[in-house]
Order: structure tokens, then sequence, then C-alpha cells
DNA sequence: GATTCGTGGAA
DNA sequence: TTTCCAAGAAT
């Protein structure tokens, strides 16, 4: 059976079941909004629909087109895009609006060689606009299609070895009529049917194509080489409270790096060993007592996961450090990840 | 090729 | 509870 073969049932199968979704074109001609589609896809990076969907609504309602996104300043771009984790993706959305206004006249580039060129635009992302926005027939690669090629090829060798493999046998698949239909069907294959752990071949329109269902291997594929684990790193958290007022005290982090140009508490640095006993004074050095919470706060980051001891004070007294006094109630509205919303919400539970 | 980048939901 | 995972990119 040749390759070609899986594009006419998957896109039938696509026709009749495929998910509305507010940057996707509506089901027939109508073509999708490019700026739409390249948000969507800054934003489905390592995350699932279900949560851009919660996002991507108020972005579009705050920057309706990639010259609005380009004039604001990144602040405001991190303040919507605070909880939604992987903050690089926002600093270098903003970086790429900025580059389609002063190099492609504010119209988002059409082909997958001038996509990928843009800051946050790898393989997969250049791709997927390319297909989506433009019928382009360029080949797509995220872990759905991984999986997908993986079982349908009954690919063996473990990720991210096999990554080049799964991406020649991808190519080979892809259609010169409705690419962009194709790429979407094929993730939303690799979503809702070919899903990883045990997939649903009873409802698969291209089972009959499937080596891994003939050999019943599917469920084990596709293999990945094992994953170090997750070191823990302990640190202290200042929580600062304005006395007249509850306002509190926060400052900007360094714009690269983790949480790069976000929002925090003051505190320690996060090392391997415990902080609990260290000395505020040798980085909050004020002239009040802190009062140390019973509990720390605990948030599991990508990498590692944080132990942070949360110490609270009331002052009126200015700190002697970078940053600046929030009133509580504009707490939802700033650029603060979920670990520092964490930590507020513990220090004000008391 | 290996690491560094968040978060929330499901298994 | 722990682990895995999701429309990956940059270094």
């Amino acid at each position: 059976m040749p390759p070609s073969s899986i594009a006419a049932p998957l896109l039938a199968w696509y026709d009749a079941h495929q998910r509305v979704l507010p940057w996707r074109a509506r089901h027939g001609t109508a073509k999708a909004n490019p700026y739409y589609v390249l948000l969507s896809e800054f934003m489905l990076q390592q995350t699932t629909v279900a949560t851009v969907l919660g996002y991507f609504p108020r972005f579009i309602e705050r920057f309706p087109d990639v010259n609005a996104l380009a004039a604001s300043p990144l602040e405001d771009v991190l303040s919507l895009w605070a909880g939604l984790g992987y903050y690089a993706r926002a600093r270098n959305l903003h970086k790429a609006a900025v580059a389609v206004v002063e190099h492609h006249h504010g119209r988002i580039p059409n082909t997958e060689a001038l996509l990928r060129q843009l800051p946050g635009v790898g393989a997969y992302t250049a791709a997927a606009i390319a297909a989506i926005a433009f019928d382009e027939a360029a080949t797509v690669v995220d872990s759905n299609v991984e999986r997908v090629m993986a079982r349908l090829h009954n690919i063996d060798t473990p990720l991210p070895t096999a990554k080049k493999q799964l991406t020649q046998l991808a190519a080979t698949h892809t259609p010169q009529r409705r690419p962009g239909c194709y790429a979407q069907a094929l993730m939303d294959l690799g979503s809702r049917v070919c899903v990883s752990g045990v997939p649903r071949c009873g409802v698969c329109p291209i089972i009959t194509s499937c080596a891994a269902q003939a050999l019943g291997t599917a469920a084990t594929l596709p293999r990945k080489k094992p994953k170090t684990l997750r070191p823990t790193r302990h640190g202290t958290a200042f929580v600062l409270f304005r006395a007249h007022d509850d306002a509190v005290w926060l400052r900007p982090r360094p714009a690269s790096g983790m949480l790069g140009g976000m929002l925090e508490v003051p505190g320690t640095p996060w090392l391997e060993h415990d902080t609990a006993d260290m000395a505020p004074a040798a980085y909050m050095p004020m002239a009040i007592p802190f009062t140390p919470l019973n509990k720390p706060v605990e948030h599991i980051f990508s990498h590692f996961r944080a132990v942070i001891t949360v110490s609270t004070a009331r002052t009126d007294e200015i700190p002697p450090d970078a940053g600046a006094w929030y009133a509580l109630d504009t707490v939802p509205t700033l650029a603060l990840p979920t670990v520092m919303k964490k930590i507020l919400k513990r220090s004000i539970a008391l």
C-alpha cells in the first residue's frame, strides 16, 4: 500500500470530526487568519489545547493584529502570558511581531523558509504556519506526528534519536492537495485517536495502513530515552506588605533566563541545599522582623522541584531593593509566574 | 546530542 | 503519590 494512501481517509475523517477552535478556519474554503495561526502555534508549544483556550481569546482581544502586538510593551505581553509557562515564548512572540512589522510590512511571512527565521519559530512551527495559514505542502512534525509515524511504520528506535527518520517518513505522506487540513488532521488524530499510552485503534481511519497495529506493538511506541530525575532546590522568599495599605513589594527578574522578564517576590537564590535557616538580613536587611510561615511552598518546574520557605513582614519602610509596591487587587493583572502567585496566596492566607 | 526552559491534567 | 505528557525552541 503506497504511503499516500493515508491522506484521503485522514482528510475524510478530519472533515467529519475536526474540532472547532478559535484560531482555525471555519469548515469549508474560508482561510485561517495567519496572525491567529501564528499566535496559537506559539501558545501550543508544549501546551495543551484546553489550556490555550483560556488564553487565546484574551490575547486577540488585547492584541487584535500583529501591529497591535508589536506596538505594545513586552510587559503587557508577559502579563497576559502569566501562568502559561515557558516565558521565552512570550518574549520571542513579541520579537517576532516586531520583525513582521519591520521586515514584512506587517504581514505574516507566507513561506516555511521565511517563517523559520522568526524568533521562537523552529522547524515545527514554521511548517505548521505555512501549512495551516497558507496551505503550503510543508511537513509538520510534532510529538503527535512522531507517535503516529512511529506506529504506522513500527519504528522501534527511541526518541529523540528516531526524530530524523520519523520526519523523513512523515514527509512521504504529505499531500499536495489540502496540506493545511492534512497537517491538522494528523495532529488531531494523534491527540484524539492515536494517543500516547493505549491508542483507540477501533476508531482509527488509517488502521489498515498501520504496521504497529498489525504487529500488536502500538501501545509500546514510540519508545523514548529515559529522563533524568528532577532535583530539589531550596530558597526563601520575603513577602513585604506595606503597613498602611497592604501593597506588596515585587521586583523584576532579569530579562533572560528562567521566568525572564517576569515579576517576583524578592528572595534568596534557589540552591541545592536547604536555605530555611539563612538569615533574611543578608538578602533583605531591614529594621523589622520577618515571620516565617510553617509550611514551605512547593512548586514543580520543568527541570527541578522548588521548596520555598516564605517569610513575611509588615512595614512602611522602603525596602533596600530594586522593585516597587503593587496594590494587592492588581495581582491578577501582573506578570507574575504561578510560583510567585502561590507564594503570595500563602502569605495572605494567614 | 544534551540542557534549559512552566504548567496543569491524566494515567 | 509519582510519573508522564502536551501543536518545541534555543543554546
